[in-house]
DNA sequence: TAGTGGTCTAGACCACCCG
DNA sequence: GGGTGGTCTAGACCACTAG
């Protein structure tokens, strides 16, 4: 039975339909679902179908489906935060990058170990700025393993974020992101670049991007100011996709 | 032609496969993988048994596939985060809260308004601290919506984290939640609970829960000891599932 | 026009859960 | 044992892309 009047796709509706009712509070937190036969009949379509359209709706962390027992609305778990830590503070305003400097550091085992970066010597550092309406906002300083043949365009210097490079830069693929969010004061050098004072305290966002088995590719260091620059997320599961 | 003797899918151990190729680098960014009748053949299965293993590959961000064209292998973007923030700053380490106080405000509509409740009056307030190991690592202050006939519970208040609670007092649905991270200094008041000195630099994470049409439902401002606390996070896409 | 992925069918057998 | 979801088949037609 086909319903290919409607330029949709019938899963889609029936993931649709179920949304609408679980936000609507018809549905509740731990309720049961119709069974996958139950919907199949009611909208006059194959088992298949209806799977798929359940799995949507599990997708975007709306149902849990169970073995032998059925599927059950969940209340969304909003404490999962996505962030994008590519446009952030960005907001549709113009976000320039000066560079500051480029560096090849050279068997400073000293700086790789603190870095992570095992049994490696030679490190390239850059260090760029990040202005929103000529105010610096922020100081970012990049450290990645140097690698052979790969040479580094003066343009991806500038724009590319730390995942970008790494990816371009080595052949490794990268396979996980860490990030830890801090507070600190900011340096003389510091206060300098983003025209502040001194011991301003600043948001710092730290990076690191591994490769398998813990493997580190890349550090990015994120000195940000306090009263320019501001994380912002939002949470994913509910209204992401469907 | 099934091959059941492994007892683990065979979409998945196609996922998995193309997973290795992709991570070991065979298969690089912007690479076409087979197709699905190719796969298919070659694992002698059925197109959409392929198909299941092909939407693993893409729900976990490693492959894009475009009508007509084909599924090609994508790096991932690791500028997408997920961060835990109910389990942040716990590291297995015990945590506490201590609840310093619950208020209901009525008729202060300016509150209300600033908080983004409009036409409500009445509000729920409540702060406590979170402790570990006997130190204040956080003040935790909460604004909801007063809904009658919902009782807050004590237990309730002490433990439960901001979605949790809008989800047992509210009959709305949450639906998004926005998060702000950013930095402050300690007020008189907060640096006394929280054992530091006024003016200490703190982040601040605030998070807001709303319901569909943007209607928020209640606030959370956590107010952090710069060396007490850290917030962190992984990205998600690369080995999430598979 | 030939090839690709997107949607969908009408079955099947299985493992799991519960009464 | 009866019901549930999990896996899988061998087809089909469609919309889209490209040469």
């Amino acid at each position: 039975m086909r319903s290919r009047e409607t330029l949709i796709p019938v899963y889609y509706r029936l993931a649709e339909d179920i949304k609408q009712q679980i936000e609507a509070g018809v549905l509740k937190d731990g309720d049961l679902i119709p069974t996958e036969t139950q919907l199949g009949e009611q909208y006059g379509v194959s088992r298949m179908t209806v799977r798929q359209g359940i799995s949507l709706l599990a997708e975007a962390g709306l149902i849990e489906t169970v073995k032998g027992k059925g599927s059950f609305v969940t209340r969304p778990r909003l404490n999962q935060l996505v962030i994008d830590l590519k446009n952030n503070g960005a907001d549709n305003e113009q976000l320039c990058y000066k560079l500051i400097n480029v560096n090849l550091i050279r068997n400073k085992s000293d700086l790789a170990t603190e870095l992570g970066f095992i049994g490696e010597t030679n490190i390239i550092t850059l260090k760029r700025l990040l202005f929103r309406k000529n105010l610096p906002i922020a100081i970012e300083e990049k450290f990645l393993r140097y690698q052979k043949g790969k040479p580094l365009l003066e343009t991806m210097l500038e724009y590319a974020d730390l995942p970008e490079l790494v990816a371009k830069h080595q052949d490794s693929v990268p396979v996980r992101n860490d990030v830890v969010i801090s507070v600190s004061a900011l340096s003389t050098e510091q206060a300098e670049l983003l025209e502040a004072n001194e011991g301003l305290p600043a948001l710092v966002v730290k990076q690191v991007i591994f490769a398998k088995e813990d493997k580190p590719l890349g550090v990015s260091v994120m000195v940000c100011h306090k009263d320019r620059f501001e994380l912002k997320a939002t949470s994913y599961p509910i209204s992401g996709r469907l």
